[in-house]
DNA sequence: GCCCTCTTGTGAAACAGTTCACAAACTCTC
DNA sequence: GAGAGTTTGTGAACTGTTTCACAAGAGGGC
């Protein structure tokens, strides 16, 4: 498989595994793209769309078997392994972010936090001590961080950025306001909470000339 | 001005609005579309055809002036005046959301914390009282709440949605995974954290097949 | 006042993503 | 095992967004 896949095609890949846990969970032996539609607010051409780019799942007259379908989207997503990842900013989104059990569930397991304030470090956060940013690159390279988080006020983020990247660090999730700059091959993705505000400002604003979100 | 505006469109205004910012910061007294466009990561046509919704707003062989489209941008965002924001759950990403600077500086204002666990209700967070959910209603109609946070756990998020909107909410900004129904005309936006990390996973899984986010 | 340079604003073209629509393939019932 | 009823997988059509390319306008120098 060498085709591009579109950012929007690997979100809702994200969900319908979220939608797969729970039919499993309630014992449910197969689906259809329109019952994985229904629940994720799509269509199911749009479903069964996204599933073929990786194969040719189900049958015909039948559906999906979840439990096979929902193997197959861990590993296509990557998530039939654990991930080992850094946290730079131990402020209060840093906490919340650190404690949040959704990524833990995921196999996503923060095996490192880092600040630049003498409070903060080596204070104990679960069995982890918060490290200075400034072992970042050495930290890193021990513990094998592979995905990096930056959860630091928006002037330390690029050098935060720049530390991860140097010390081969190739996914960043950024949730500093500001853009960043990343060579080619590192993965950067924002989550601005301030532009998503913004967004819901202009929408109050002029009703009916925003085209929806989903 | 009837016309749809992308989603796309909104997001790059509102990185256009922070550059301004810096713009006008420093004393910039013009910039053109191609400064901008360098800043965001876009092209310059595409700044230019986004600010084109709103009206021509540059000079010819000039540019933009810096503080006069800050303003325009600023009043087509619907900055240009104070939103009254309850937040709903009062854990630690609450608690993250609710000290996050970046809200307050662009008239973001929380002014109503919910939650419906005994030992949070009643604490006080910065002068303001953390109420129960179960008086939402009341206190959301009182302290004219305009737009909702959802900061609760999965289960609960629909619930709280229905209060807000019950409520007359009209924008709902939520963060618990779950997929929320809202009725025609309430606009919500998801921040799905594990999303993101699944598309950083995703990224590395499959690299070079996945087109770049920005 | 005229030319040269710069930059906007915008139709048209290109591209990307979504939806349509239907043949093919499977199950179930009788 | 034949017919009825489902549901997939996928080219083709469509819709929406981005980029191209250039005429029109503005400023500055001489």
């Amino acid at each position: 498989m060498t085709e591009k896949i579109a950012d929007s095609t690997i979100r809702r890949l994200s969900l319908y595994l979220r939608f797969l846990d729970e039919y499993e969970a309630s014992g449910t032996p197969t689906v259809s793209s329109e019952d994985l539609a229904a629940k994720g607010g799509v269509t199911s051409a749009q479903v069964r769309k996204d599933l073929s780019h990786f194969g040719s799942f189900g049958k015909r007259g039948l559906g999906y078997p979840v439990a096979e379908l929902r193997a197959r989207l861990e590993t296509i997503l990557g998530l039939d392994r654990r991930w080992r990842v850094g946290l730079v900013g131990a402020g209060r989104l840093g906490a919340a972010l650190f404690q949040y059990e959704g990524f833990r569930r995921r196999g996503f397991e923060i095996v490192a936090v880092f600040d630049d304030d003498p409070d903060k470090i080596g204070t104990v956060w679960d069995e982890l001590t918060v490290d200075d940013v400034a072992d970042l690159d050495r930290i890193v390279a021990e513990r094998e961080v592979e995905m990096g988080i930056v959860a630091t006020p928006a002037d330390a983020a690029q050098g935060v950025a720049d530390g991860l990247v140097e010390a081969g660090v190739a996914a960043i999730l950024n949730f500093a306001p500001r853009r960043l700059e990343v060579p080619d091959g590192v993965t950067l993705r924002d989550v601005n909470l301030v532009v998503e505000l913004e967004a819901l400002s202009f929408a109050l604003t002029h009703p009916g000339e925003v085209v929806p979100v989903r």
